[in-house]
DNA sequence: AAAGCTACAATATACGAATTTTGTAATCTG
DNA sequence: CAGATTACAAAATTCGTATATTGTAGCTTT
C-alpha cells in the first residue's frame, strides 16, 4: 500500500506536473530531483522506483509536452472542410505552437531542443506522430500519403526550436503558405522524377 | 611605411588566414588575439588598427569561409548543361559542403554558427548571394526568381549546420532531391495560390 | 513484501581568487 | 605621421575548492 496514497501511475504524472512546473518556474538548468522529489513530500531517492534516471524524467516532461502539441494537431487534423485546405492549416498551426512556445514557454522548449539534440527516442516518436498525422491528410486529400516525410523535411524550419528562435520577429506566415501551396502542387503533379 | 612589409588589406588578409588556422588548430572557443598577433610578430593592439573588434575578425574569418562555399556553389550555377538540371546539382552541392564541413572542418563551422545565432550581416550577406545564385538558376531555367527564397526556406534543413550535424550519419540526398523535383514541379504549375 | 528512508560514493555545479584577454589611450619610432 | 608599441582598465576565463546533486545499496516501516 503506497503511503503516498498515489498508484505507480499516478505518482509517475504527478512527478511530470511538478517537474513541468518547477522547470517554468527555476529554469530547465536548475531542475533539481531534490527539489521535484521534496514537492511530493518524497525523497529524491524514492522517485528512482520510479524513474530511471533524470533523463528519463526530462524524458516524461518532453513527452507530455508534445503530446499536447500533437493533440492540438489532431483536431486540426480532424476537423472540418476541405482536407487539402486543412493541411494548410496544419501546417499554419505547427509553426504558430513552436512559435508560441519559443515565446511564452521558453523552458520546456529548451528540454526539447536538448532532447532533441541528442536524438532521444521521444523526439523520434514525434516526429512519426507529426507524420502520420500529416500522411493521414495527405492520403485524406487524394495525395500520396509518401509525401509526408518530405513536407516535414521542408517545413523543418518551422518547427525547429533554434530556427524558430531566430525569426522570432518576423511574420513568416506568407512564406509558409507558399511553401505549403508549391509543395501540394508539385504532389499534384505528380511523383517527383528520381 | 608599414613595418610588416604589408598594405593595410594584406595584413587584414594574412590576420584572417591566421586566425583561420588557429581556430582549426585549437578551436573556435580558445582563440585569442594576442597568438594571433604573435604569429605574425605584431602585438595585439596593432590588429585593432584592422579590425574594430574580435568580433570583426570573426566575421572577416566566416567571411572568407563562407566565399570559398560561393564560389563553388558558382561553378556548379555557371556549369554545362540543361539549368534545371544545374538546380539539383546546385541544392546537392550546397547539401554536401555543408556536411563535408561539419565532418572536416568544424571550428569555422561554429564560428559559422555563433555568426548565424547572432544573426551577424555577413551571414544575412551569404544569405543573399545564395538566394541571388539560385534566382539566376531559376531564371534560366524559366521559372519565376520568386521561388528561390522559398527554395532556400524550404532547403534550410541541409544547410543549418545543427541540422546537417543530427543527421550526418543518413544520406539524405535522395530526400533532398525529391523535395527539389517537388518545388520545381511546383513552381511550375504555376504560381501558388496566395 | 511493497513503499520509502538514510547513508554514501561519484559526479557535477557553484563560487571566488588569480590570471588572461580584450579593448583604449598615450607614447614611441622610422 | 603612419605604423606600431607599451601601459593600463574592464571584462572574461581559468582553476582550485567547497558545496550540491545524482544515482546506488542497504535498512526501516507498515
Amino acid at each position: 500500500m503506497p503511503r503516498t496514497g498515489m498508484s505507480a501511475g499516478e505518482l509517475r504524472e504527478t512527478a511530470t506536473d511538478v517537474a513541468i512546473c518547477r522547470m517554468r518556474k527555476v529554469g530547465y538548468g536548475k531542475l533539481r530531483l531534490t527539489d521535484v522529489a521534496a514537492e511530493m513530500g518524497l525523497s529524491h531517492a524514492a522517485l528512482y522506483a520510479h524513474f530511471s534516471s533524470k533523463s528519463d524524467l526530462l524524458d516524461a516532461v518532453v513527452r507530455r509536452w508534445l503530446a499536447e502539441k500533437e493533440a492540438t494537431l489532431g483536431e486540426v487534423a480532424a476537423g472540418p472542410g476541405p482536407a487539402e485546405a486543412r493541411i494548410e492549416t496544419w501546417a499554419l498551426t505547427l509553426h504558430r505552437i513552436s512559435r508560441e512556445r519559443a515565446l511564452r514557454d521558453p523552458e520546456p522548449c529548451q528540454a526539447y531542443d536538448f532532447a532533441s539534440a541528442a536524438a532521444r527516442p521521444v523526439v523520434t516518436a514525434h516526429r512519426e506522430a507529426l507524420r502520420a498525422q500529416l500522411a493521414g491528410l495527405l492520403g485524406e486529400a487524394g495525395f500520396d500519403e509518401d509525401g509526408a516525410p518530405l513536407m516535414l523535411e521542408a517545413l523543418r524550419a518551422f518547427q525547429h526550436p533554434q530556427l524558430v528562435a531566430r525569426h522570432i520577429e518576423e511574420d513568416r506566415e506568407p512564406m509558409l503558405r507558399r511553401i505549403v501551396s508549391t509543395l501540394l502542387a508539385g504532389l499534384k503533379a505528380g511523383a517527383p522524377v528520381a
